[in-house]
DNA sequence: CTGAAAGCGCTAACAC
DNA sequence: GTGTTAGCGCTTTCAG
């Protein structure tokens, strides 16, 4: 430790008072050229480093962000992380990260992230947190911010599931198969539960009655479901229904659509050929696994909601917002809709 | 803020001095169980929270610990990271993050972070930091951590690249390839180097020249190389070779190694059919892929760089130690092993 | 414009 | 055991 060298050093070595010095180092424009730069000089030359701590403490302020999010179930997170981290530096704060694994663990993590000044602002990512978290969090009047996720006390950045479901659904539909399945992930996830009824909504606008016979969550269902197993345990089961299969799948994300996409290779079943499928999320490997999906501004969310949060921590009193990405269909081959017109797929078409 | 409750308030409303507080806060034994239930009561009902930044700069120490990594260059630091965070607050530290794109960005980071007493640790992640960094670092004394990069003067955790692409390498060789390409990432890259290294010893060892013309590494050089289009580009690139081209490759990563196959796919090629494959990492998917790969233990690597951070924080004179993980070898599909005798692949084992 | 002094909230050494 | 006091290093009045 380089000697702790404190503004009192540098205020004896330049022949002023630490108020000075205090003032130079903050730029605070009432000082005089000439000491300025003298402190300047001796601040450089002694190497002087403030103490963060002792700043925020008399600062009464973090300059922190910190973000609670369920760790790392999935390249979601990763990429709105990614939109967080950028943000985050830009505007000069420090990112503090929670990984929680349950949701009781969230309970005790906000006990500490209150510890007062502690942060100025906390993200929470795709919590379902208990209510009288939310109300311990609303009172003490810290910013928060929600991130797929919604709750009508805070600003929330989140995506329109059942609308993006919806659309994958109606997308296979239009496509003309009539029996279209749904891999879904837990349903005590809210994303899973909303887009759970975009499918329905789906299917019943177009006069096909829903059933629960064919919505499938894997029973592998580590973490909220939203894995890679998952989707391959639960098409693992369609099949076994044999003849009664579907032939068209609205799968509830992207990794686990792979999974499927596994499963039915391995049953000698192609996509999209034998099955037509549509993901969600649009992950970088979608793209090269030639999925059709939805596809959710990650990055953007994680950039917005930062700026948000900075907003809120400046305008406590700002109104609440809302605000919802709506997922957009990115038609790759998985959907079988680019084979050609006899019906089987074009030479690029086929899947793998 | 719910007003604000300090030590002081709590002394008064418990009837007795501020050193008493703190003592049965900080579970000093020295104090009459009479007198530590009853502040331990005032503190419940005034829900008095420590302000962690006093705490901090009375106590002189962080708590902290800090993690710079190239924001996100991809799944293997999301992996170190997951074990990383989850033995930080196994631990009761924070974790804050720091991203860095490009080099000189370091730089001005380590001069944030070695602030006095900001944090009680650094780990950095794939860095290849310019020598005065290093100095100053090293002259700070503070604790630091590398991980999957190595200098004589910290602790480091790191994999055996070079052993690692010589295996991948002979593996391909021992199947009866004689012509083994290369796919790699930049050559600036100390990993990238490290593989190219190993591959070209395999070749050496088996009496095969090593030839440049057969080694590739993507035009779409964003970052280190280590991504999807890398890979895309470099195999489009050897696919250009007409009959020159090598039949079997190992490549650098395996995300590169799906922007291979993609390639391959959209040109009519075959894995491992008409080419045989062998990648770097086993991340997720590559199990999904069917893609032969070396495997490294992405979260025991963030597990053990932060014990090994945390021992030398309490022990900082404890000699430098460099843990190397060997990757292991792991044989799926892509590499042509499984094939029949006949030459053709089994049923499952055709890639896709 | 600048020096002195009073905090910021907590820890810890020192008496009683 | 427990109260008192002196810092921790910086910001911010408040005089001058």
């Amino acid at each position: 430790m380089a000697k702790k060298i404190t503004i009192y050093d540098i205020a004896r070595e330049a022949g002023v008072g630490i108020g000075t010095v205090s003032r130079v180092l903050n730029n605070n424009p009432s000082v005089t050229p000439e000491t300025r730069t003298r402190v300047t000089e001796v601040a450089k030359r002694l190497s002087y480093q403030p103490h963060t701590y002792a700043q925020r403490l008399a600062r009464q302020q973090s300059e922190t962000i910190s973000a609670v999010i369920p760790f790392f179930t999935s390249y979601f997170f990763m990429e709105v992380l990614r939109g967080v981290q950028e943000k985050v530096s830009e505007y000069g704060y420090d990112l503090v990260l929670y990984g929680v694994e349950h949701a009781d663990e969230v309970e005790s993590y906000v006990a500490k992230a209150l510890r007062r000044g502690k942060v100025d602002g906390i993200l929470f990512f795709s919590m379902k947190m208990p209510d009288r978290v939310l109300a311990d969090l609303k009172e003490s009047n810290l910013p928060v911010g929600l991130v797929d996720a919604v709750s009508p006390s805070f600003d929330s950045i989140s995506v329109a599931n059942s609308e993006g479901a919806y659309t994958a659904t109606t997308h296979l539909l239009e496509l003309g198969h009539r029996k279209v399945g749904m891999v879904n992930a837990q349903s005590m996830s809210t994303p899973a539960l909303e887009r759970l009824q975009g499918y329905r909504r789906a299917l019943e606008e177009q006069g096909i009655p829903y059933s629960d016979s064919i919505v499938r969550c894997g029973k592998n269902t580590r973490h909220d479901g939203f894995n890679r197993d998952s989707g391959y345990e639960a098409m693992l089961d369609f099949i076994a229904m044999g003849p009664d299969m579907p032939n068209a799948f609205f799968i509830s994300s992207d990794i686990q659509a792979f999974g499927a996409i596994a499963a039915l290779n391995e049953k000698g079943l192609r996509v999209p050929e034998d099955v037509a499928m549509v993901g969600f999320d649009d992950i970088e490997l979608a793209r090269l696994m030639r999925l059709t999906t939805m596809r959710q501004p990650m990055f953007q969310m994680g950039v917005l909601a930062i700026e948000r949060l900075v907003a809120r921590m400046s305008h406590p009193e700002m109104e609440i917002l809302h605000t919802t990405f709506s997922p957009t269909l990115i038609v790759r081959e998985s959907c079988g809709a680019l084979m050609t017109s006899e019906g089987t797929p074009s030479a690029k078409s086929r899947l793998r």
